[in-house]
DNA sequence: AAGTCGTGGGT
DNA sequence: TACCCAAGACT
């Protein structure tokens, strides 16, 4: 494995080549966070934009909590981000600046469970840990045939795992897997001929590597409805701040009525004025529902206080999470006469 | 401990 | 198109 990852580890910003000195913890910690069910692909431009804004902890403990909210939108679970400030205070406050330097330590921070935990003990401080990701879950599954679905063969898959993390680079071990479990030992058509570890692996052996590892049936995602009011006031058009927790919490965005399992029209909008559903609706998928959202637009002749007035021209900047730039998109489109 | 929490790319 | 999936954590 290790020889493998030693000729063929990808280069990211975040790794430093097989061989040469760990990279800089926060730099570890600040991907690992990132990574976290989320894409290199998209990872990767918003790692540059906060290594350079926030190049270490105490300047993402001293930051403008609002201004990281918006240089996270787009990626995602923004609890992490939340998690991120909280983190960065800790260690400022409380470990001088500096990561706790054991996994037990490092699993107690916000933001950080046992995987994310596991990394950095192993790729920053070079400890053994068992670093075990849904790409190394994949891969142990594999080369074990464990044959018990998920979620129950998570202990099983960690034990299978504890039994082949080498005393020595265990970071670089994880590593590989990751690398191969993202390359080679794919979801679907996996490139056993092409893998290192094909002659070990009872997954190969079986003659049907992708059935592994076993996973339960997923529910269906319910539909709702909800809709956007976009409040526009000489070229600006308002904003809010949604609540400090829950989905999309902490995060600015266009104001919404309830999200039923009907749509709600008009019902509940931000401030009072003459509004009228445009034609189209936004379409979104969440990780646990669909949203279907109708369009709304005011324009107010006086000011309001619900929220906060935003010059349209500058929406993109204005650090919406997805679904509320789509919807704003839209809109825009829709008022130009697209 | 099952449910909550985003988004984009691949197939 | 619709579904799967991802360097998971938290409650």
């Amino acid at each position: 494995m290790l020889a493998w990852y030693d000729a063929h580890a990808r280069t990211l910003p975040w790794r430093a080549p097989p061989g040469e000195p760990a990279p800089d913890p926060y730099r570890v910690w600040l991907s690992e966070i990132m990574l976290q069910q989320t894409t290199v692909a998209t990872v990767r431009p918003k790692f540059a934009l906060f290594t350079a804004r926030w190049p270490d902890f105490a300047a993402l403990a001293a930051a403008d909590e609002a201004e990281v909210m918006t240089a996270w939108a787009g990626l995602g679970y923004y609890a992490r981000a939340r998690n991120l400030i909280a983190c960065a205070k800790v260690v400022t406050a409380r470990h001088g600046g500096a990561f706790p330097g054991t996994e037990a330590a490092l699993r107690a921070l916000p933001g950080i469970g046992d995987y994310t935990a596991a990394a950095i003990a192993s790729i920053a401080f070079g400890q053994r840990a068992v670093v075990v990701d849904a790409n190394i879950e994949r891969v142990v599954a594999r080369l074990f045939a464990i044959d018990q679905p998920l979620p129950a063969a998570r202990p099983a898959i960690r034990a299978a795992a504890d039994r082949i993390v080498p005393d020595m680079r265990s970071g670089d071990f994880a590593q590989g897997l990751m690398d191969l479990g993202s390359g080679i030992c794919t979801p679907r058509a996996p490139k056993c001929l092409a893998c290192p570890l094909n002659h070990d692996c009872a997954g190969f052996a079986s003659g049907a590597p992708e059935a592994y590892p076993v996973k339960a049936a997923k529910a269906a995602k319910p539909q709702r409805y909800g809709t956007i009011f976009w409040a526009e006031r000489q070229g600006q058009v308002l904003l809010v701040r949604r609540p400090p927790r829950g989905l999309l919490g902490g995060m600015r965005a266009l104001p919404t009525g309830p999200w039923a399992d009907a749509a709600p029209g008009l019902a509940d909008p931000p401030t009072a004025a003459d509004w009228r559903l445009l034609g189209g609706t936004v379409a979104h998928v969440f990780t646990h529902f669909r949203l279907e959202l109708a369009l709304a637009v005011g324009v107010l002749d006086r000011h309001s206080n619900a929220g906060e007035w935003w010059p349209v021209a500058e929406l993109d900047s204005a650090g919406l999470p997805t679904v509320f730039a789509k919807a704003g998109a839209a809109i825009r489109a829709a008022l130009s006469g697209d």
